[in-house]
DNA sequence: GGCAACTAGATTGTGCACAATCAAATTATG
DNA sequence: CATAATTTGATTGTGCACAATCTAGTTGCC
C-alpha cells in the first residue's frame, strides 16, 4: 500500500501539536510536582538527583549527570543549593582529585520517608492507569534514545 | 479481580522512571529542535510563538499565553527578542490600550517557508511512526488536561 | 622525566519557566 | 459619577538548561 503523501503544511500544524503536548505536558508535570515538593523543600530537577541518590547511593557528579542526563553547568549550581540545604555533602574523592563525590547526610537520607506518598499524587493527578503509564514512558524512552542518536 | 498492592517505594522507583522519562525526553527534543532550528535563528520556544502565528495570525499576547499555557513573564521577554530580530512587530491595541497585539513581520511571515521541513525531520529523527506519534500525544494530552484540574 | 591528550568540574553568559508584585486601563456596581 | 474589582502586560528574582571556556588533575607515550 502507498503512504498517503502529507503535505509539509499539514505536517507544521500536526508539529504545532506534537511537539506543544510534550512541552505543554512537560510543564504540567512539572507544575504538580513543584507543588508535591514544596513542602519537602525540593524542586523537581533537585528531587531527580535525590532519587538517584536514594536508589544508589553516593557517586560522583559525573555519574549522576549521566543518569540524568544533565551537564555540570546544571548540576554544580544545583548541588551546591542542595548542600547549602543540608540534604547532600559534597566531598572531593582522595584517589581522583578531579572528581567529586555526592553523598546524601542524614537529613537528606531521612528526607526518603516524607517522598514516598509523592510518587502516588502524582500517578493519580494524570488520570492514566498503570498500564498507560508503561506505554507513555515506552513511547517517550524510544523516541528519545532514537533523538539521542541524531 | 483485585490489583496487586503496589508498594510506595517500588513506586518511588517507578517514579524515577516515568518522570525522568518525561524530562529527558523533552530535552532531547528540545536538543533536536535546537539543531534544527538554528539556522532560522529561531529557540524551541520561539518557535512554539512563530507556529500559532503563522497559523492563526496577529492576535494579543494574552491569546499566545493561552494556548502555549506561558505567562507574561516568560512572554514579555521572549517577544521582545522576537521583535529585536526583526520577526513581529508589537503595537497596542487603540480599543483596548492593556492590550498589546502581536504581528508577524514580512521577515516573520516568511520564515515559514524555511520552517516547513523542520516537523519531518523531527518526526524522522523520533523514529515512531505516526500512528505511536498521535498514541504518544493522546496519552500526552490527557495526562496534561488531568494534571492541570488539580 | 617531560609533554601532549584527556577528563572532571567550575564558571560565565544567554534564554526559558514561573511566582510575586506592580501599574495602567477597563468594566462593574452602587 | 465614583469607587471597587478585574484584566493585561511588565518587571523582578530564583532556578534550570546548555554552550563555551577555563583550571586542575590524570594518563599515555616517547
Amino acid at each position: 500500500m502507498t503512504p498517503l503523501p502529507v503535505p509539509d503544511a499539514e505536517l507544521l500544524r500536526l508539529d504545532h501539536q506534537v511537539c506543544f503536548s510534550l512541552h505543554a505536558a512537560s510543564r504540567a508535570f512539572g507544575g504538580v510536582y513543584r507543588d508535591a515538593l514544596k513542602e519537602l523543600g525540593l524542586t523537581y530537577p533537585q528531587y531527580l538527583v535525590m532519587l538517584v541518590l536514594w536508589e544508589h547511593g553516593p557517586q560522583p557528579v559525573k555519574a549522576i549527570g549521566e543518569q540524568l542526563r544533565l551537564d555540570s553547568g546544571t548540576l554544580s549550581p544545583l548541588l551546591k543549593r542542595l548542600e547549602a540545604a543540608g540534604r547532600v555533602h559534597r566531598e572531593r574523592s582522595a584517589e581522583d582529585e578531579r572528581s567529586v563525590t555526592v553523598h546524601l547526610t542524614k537529613a537528606g537520607a531521612d528526607l526518603r520517608e516524607r517522598a514516598l506518598p509523592v510518587p502516588r499524587k502524582i500517578m493519580a493527578a494524570t488520570g492514566l492507569s498503570i498500564e498507560e503509564i508503561r506505554t507513555l514512558r515506552g513511547l517517550l524512552r524510544r523516541a528519545t534514545d532514537s533523538l539521542d542518536n541524531v
